[in-house]
DNA sequence: GCTTAACCGAACTCACCGGTACGCATTATA
DNA sequence: TATAATGCGTACCGGTGAGTTCGGTTAAGC
């Protein structure tokens, strides 16, 4: 008698769960629609709450959405373990400017930067988590790597900061620009995201190349 | 009698004075606030005007925005006269990169980015209108460009459009990312400024240049 | 099995905003 | 000076969404 509708057969659960249940659906309606386009009651609806249900588990829409998006600003750091495992350079940012790509390009990543740039006027401490533990940390990795590649001798990066944000600028910018903005037309597929790059880590190390690069040039090794 | 009130002075024009009146309020009010955050009501008071002026002048509050922002869309292809002028590849580049950068993070390039990202799910063809007048421009331009000094031999740029992302990427990518988040810490100095648009340049010639640039390096030169 | 706390649905308050209507004042023009 | 257009202030309509309340229901713990 409980199975007869289709969607009696639910077993609610109750209390942590239940929060984890709603915390899920309002995260991925948020991420899809934005936050001022998504509507307590879109949550619970979709959740299968109430939206009494919903407000004894967050204090606010904005408490639950801060909560939310913080917790997944770490995702946009990515693993970048080739920086890790310190592989010689040309591997090393290889693998980096491919999984920044990836992370951009993919949705989840693009919605989360999408979103945080709506709403930094709004809620400017929240943007400040996400650069810091996005986009920030890996900037971070990435200096300390090219340092250490210096002092290995692989690189010479005089200013690792400033080399590593042309680097990510090069690499990233103007697919992340074209997600942002919406871009019908290019969908960009994953040979072409290769050759991009390939293509910008060639002109860094032309640049920055300390002698593992086959094209580097080699002016005064002071 | 028409003078004792502070605002009673002010001569109210009519006709298409008025309405341009309105449109620049308008414009600066969306600019800094977003859609969304912006009521009629606002604007109207703003401009000592009633919401039914404004509703005379402009069909709805959507027919305005994209009215004002299609319009301005075109300041962030800046001028970029160097392009035009043929200059060589070395300061045309730096010329290039400065007023890019400059416009990045002047307030109305940078609120005018921000407005067209946050709204681009609402309004795409806004976004697209944007993209086209704006950055399309610009790589086109500098596209143009980088074929041409290929042909005479300043350069070896063998996908010249690929080349312009990677420099464009790597003079705007970091920068653009803080003024849209919201950058509480770092305003950028003009000599920080020159000093990375330099370094790009640098990096970029190292990789295609051709012969021109002293630190330049010469591979085949086919 | 009984109690209790969590859950549900639905209706409600309150505030805000886009857009409209109306009555009156001001200005340009003939 | 007469007239029509334009502008002003205010009140109003319709809709929407955040957050609350309440009576009834269901699951968990003892």
């Amino acid at each position: 008698m409980a199975d007869t509708k289709a969607k009696a057969a639910r077993k609610v659960p109750r209390g942590e769960k239940r929060r984890e249940e709603l915390a899920e659906v309002a995260g991925r309606l948020f991420l899809k629609h934005g936050f001022a386009e998504t509507t307590m009651q879109m949550i619970a609806s979709e959740a299968e709450a109430s939206k009494e249900t919903l407000y004894r588990h967050f204090s606010s829409k904005e408490a639950l959405f801060a909560e939310l998006i913080s917790a997944r600003a770490a995702a946009v750091a990515g693993p970048q373990s080739a920086l890790a495992r310190d592989e010689p350079p040309a591997t090393a940012l290889f693998e980096l400017g491919m999984s920044l790509l990836q992370l951009i390009t993919k949705d989840e990543g693009s919605s989360l930067f999408h979103i945080i740039i709506a709403d930094a006027h709004r809620a400017p401490e929240l943007a400040a988590i996400f650069y810091e533990r996005g986009p920030g940390t890996t900037l971070k990795r990435l200096t300390a790597y090219l340092r250490a590649a210096t002092q290995r001798g692989q690189l010479h990066c005089p200013d690792p900061r400033r080399a590593a944000k042309l680097f990510v600028g090069a690499v990233v910018s103007h697919h992340h620009l074209h997600c942002l903005i919406g871009q019908p037309p290019s969908p960009i597929t994953p040979g072409e995201m290769r050759e991009h790059v390939q293509a910008a880590v060639e002109m860094f190390l032309s640049y920055f190349g300390g002698g593992t690069c086959p094209a580097a040039s080699k002016e005064e090794s002071i």
